[in-house]
DNA sequence: AATATATAAAGGTCAAAGAAAGTCAAACTT
DNA sequence: AAGTTTGACTTTCTTTGACCTTTATATATT
């Protein structure tokens, strides 16, 4: 507990209290505890991740920042299973339908959500083995759009 | 937000309120804010685009102007024009979210829908270069799941 | 009076500088 | 060996300033 990341993750941690998020700034943060820029994200990748219930969210440039925002109810949450245990390898279309449809019944999400999002899901949606994350992006956005045109969004 | 551009955009969506249109003057508006004229353009450029459902209308000259327009109206064409304009090509997942506004103001899709698909749209949803299309299904519906666990889905 | 010219008053452009945050691998600790 | 710390380099977004273009108005010329 003597070293500097454990520290920082504790301060974080504190600041917070029970709040869902909160914002600093990587400099200031990392001048106050006389570490290397750097450091701050070390501790931000492996304290304040997916598997402990955190996402970051930043911007770079004047006025930059970092927000790190608290997952609700992580511990033993149904969803948390679903990802683990069906998400983090390849799934077909079908079975992510399943997974849409499951978590409507459960009222985790609604109608309108699972269909929007059932869209970009489609081979469709998701053809091109482009390395390009934007071209992705597009197609996907695309996708969905077109998808609205044609009136598939009922409800 | 401690940045200029956010404060000044800030200043002219306020100031607009409901209206459809308004009319400034750049040396004006740079004079009350402190900043140099071209930063002006700058918060223009970025901000008050047609990712964002507005366009520019200036004069140059004595009594010269910039007028902001609010582009209020559309019809399934308009939604093509998107299409054709920025999905054949790589967006940021900044101008996609703008899309998405600009689509909620105007009514062509709600709110429920654009904050689902603004989750896949993230980088992290799309990272991966892997060209296994089932993985990428996968994240992009991971990212979805987390996001809605975030609880950022009020309303 | 009509036309040409000059001047001043806007706004536009673009590239460089500045201000954050991100990445990654090497070095250091335990 | 695993986890931590550091620093050089990169990327993204913002701010600034020098120079350019357009337009209205004042002044000069015929």
């Amino acid at each position: 507990m003597a070293n500097v990341s454990d520290i920082i993750e504790n301060f974080i941690l504190s600041t917070m209290g029970n709040a869902t998020d909160i914002n600093l700034s990587r400099n200031e943060l990392a001048d106050f505890f006389n570490c290397a820029p750097s450091q701050i994200n070390y501790v931000l990748t492996t304290r304040f991740n997916l598997n402990r219930g955190y996402i970051i969210q930043s911007q770079r440039g004047g006025g930059g920042f970092i927000k790190i925002v608290k997952l609700k109810d992580f511990d033993n949450h149904y969803v948390y299973k679903i990802i683990e245990e069906n998400l983090n390898k390849p799934i077909s279309y079908k079975d992510a339908l399943y997974i849409l449809e499951d978590l409507v019944g459960k009222s985790f999400i609604n109608k309108t959500q699972a269909q929007a999002i059932s869209y970009v899901l489609t081979d469709k949606a998701l053809s091109n083995p482009i390395k390009i994350e934007g071209q992705l992006r597009a197609n996907i956005l695309k996708s969905f759009l077109i998808n609205v045109l044609r009136g598939n969004n009922n409800e």
